[in-house]
DNA sequence: AGAGAATTCCAAAGCGCTTTGGCTATTTTG
DNA sequence: CAAAATAGCCAAAGCGCTTTGGAATTCTCT
């Protein structure tokens, strides 16, 4: 059923079913109500293809998928999509990944926008100076980014999270136990997100005349293995710290385990507390020592990126307002006053 | 650029440079050479909106993405992405993310179909007796299971791991070891892949005269936390097994807890194998105890899908082929004799 | 009553591609 | 050498929708 066959069954014409559809103002509401109810009984839907050619619209959201054998994706990412998916569907709109070469993304955003295959996208894990940013801001295509860049030198739509107030609470409150040696295990420090912790824990310890020691800072892939290889390295030295701040859930499990088999006990000896993202799948209430976290469900920040990416897309959100999710940090046991 | 400029400037006629572009025959070499070379100078690309209106191909694989408050997505699925992605980047092809609410995912899946969204689409995590693959058999669009339905009663394409033989092998090789009471803590058995593995540990019981017992048997969401729950309620049964055979890794963390919460030791008072997926996060050499696993990419298998997919596309394969991967049993210390 | 405004509808022109059917040279064949 | 086949190209007709630019009708107001 099309376009034509309806218009003619009703006897009107492809113009006026076309406008009744679609709300325009100047038919009558007697034929809309015609045209409505005659579509909806025969399942008529309009092509998206010949929509698309004609409007330029395509009802979908776009990602450009950075890939390569050498390139793993994130799980975060299947957490964010959920949220991405709950709203996207209830919304009628389709996600497309496009996959790129991780070291050239960019021709794969070119072709997009250029191709018009989405209405808008969005960007994670961006870096300080990210060029995808600058990049489909000239482009010109609606975006937000999942995160935030740093001197850059325009301003542009963003949902973050308070990475640096978290890493900031979570350090202070060690200090306050008395820990005086923090160490931080972190992601990809390429990565904002990575340098707002550090500078976090960073003024956390300088408010109490205390400094991060080079030596105490970590900054990996976040897998169980780093984590691991991390916290060993850190507490086979000299002057181990006494307490880690973690920048994920899975290095975490390392962390513990590092721990255990140097017969170190947390939070006997060492306190930590790292982040958790909200896994429906690993809940740090469950480590063998409950752990405490800064909390921030990234389901939520998916959702609230695709709702936000529709009203840019209809034209209800505009300009470069950037929008920072504060995080809980929450106290479980993984935390205690600093060793003798 | 489009192809009514890029033919003017040529002096040829649309339909020429179209077939000369799209590699049909009659059109004479010397031309085609100089429409490609000329379509490569100025960077011509076809507008893909038009052309799928024209042809109804769209050069997208689709999934529906099962959503909904209460739905997690599987983190399995970001590895099978990876995977997929490798290959579809080479390939030009996009995949689109369809989400669907998960009780009602035939509505969306008609509509992909009948508004020719995509070119083929992939099934995952299929039930026994599907309906999602019965639904888009009869709906015409080609496909591929990533894993297998039961009891239809027709053929369908699909790649699957060989999981009762995997299991098999597991629980086989426990047996040997003097084991007589194993356990089996499975996935959600309404899936196909579960109902697999536990008929392997069936029959690998069943070949020693021994058999499952329905208490030593758990069926749930993959999570640590699940994982632990069960742990504990097999342990502290009277007749608690010896051995458990685990469907994910990610449950097997919190097998490793529970089984240290209890007081005993992996492998003194219990062996344990599971399956692993292959996460770059998480890789069982790395567990406190080393983890005995069956062990199959899951991202390979991401990869494989989309190049069979391309390939039914361009009807390079046809017909109702299954493949299976048969699963390699790599054993590490968790798993010793029978205690006492 | 008649001009002007508003309402309601339509024909036709795109959007940019593929494909059908046909037309002219050139080559091959009996 | 005429007839038939082939090579190489083109004009035009879709694909199914939106949107422009009227046209016809009805309403409003002096």
């Amino acid at each position: 059923m099309n376009l034509k066959q309806l218009s003619h069954m009703l006897a009107l014409s492809q113009t006026t079913v076309s406008r009744a559809l679609n709300g325009y103002p100047e038919v009558n509401e007697e034929t809309r109500r015609r045209v409505v109810d005659a579509a909806k009984r025969h399942g008529y839907r309009p092509n998206p293809s010949a929509r698309r050619l004609a409007t330029g619209k395509s009802g979908m959201i776009g990602y450009v998928l950075p890939t390569g054998s050498a390139v793993d994706i994130d799980p975060h990412f299947v957490e964010f999509l959920s949220g991405l998916g709950d709203y996207a569907r209830s919304h009628d709109l389709d996600l497309v990944l496009s996959p790129a070469d991780a070291d050239d993304q960019e021709t794969t955003y070119r072709r997009i926008v250029a191709n018009r295959q989405v209405d808008a996208v969005y960007i994670s894990s961006p870096k300080p100076r990210d060029r995808r940013i600058a990049l489909v801001n000239a482009l010109g295509i609606p975006f937000i980014v999942h995160g935030r860049g740093e001197n850059l030198d325009f301003d542009y739509p963003y949902l973050d999270i308070d990475n640096e107030g978290a890493f900031h609470e979570a350090a202070r409150l060690l200090v306050q136990l008395g820990h005086r040696r923090l160490a931080l295990i972190n992601g990809d420090n390429r990565e904002t997100f990575a340098i707002h912790r550090e500078r976090g824990v960073r003024r956390a310890l300088a408010a109490s005349g205390l400094t991060l020691d080079e030596r105490h800072i970590c900054s990996v892939a976040m897998t169980e293995e780093n984590g691991y290889r991390a916290t060993r390295r850190l507490l086979e030295q000299d002057d181990a710290p006494t307490a880690i701040a973690c920048s994920s859930l899975i290095m975490a499990l390392g962390v513990v385990r590092a721990v255990r088999d140097l017969g170190r006990a947390i939070p006997g000896d060492v306190s930590l507390i790292a982040h958790d993202d909200v896994f429906p799948w690993l809940r740090p209430e469950n480590f063998s020592v409950p752990l405490s976290t800064t909390r921030s469900s990234i389901r939520l920040a998916g959702a609230r990126i695709a709702e936000r990416l529709a009203a840019r897309i209809s034209g209800l959100e505009e300009g470069a307002r950037g929008e920072v999710w504060p995080v809980d940090l929450v106290v479980r046991g993984s935390v205690a006053g600093a060793p003798g």
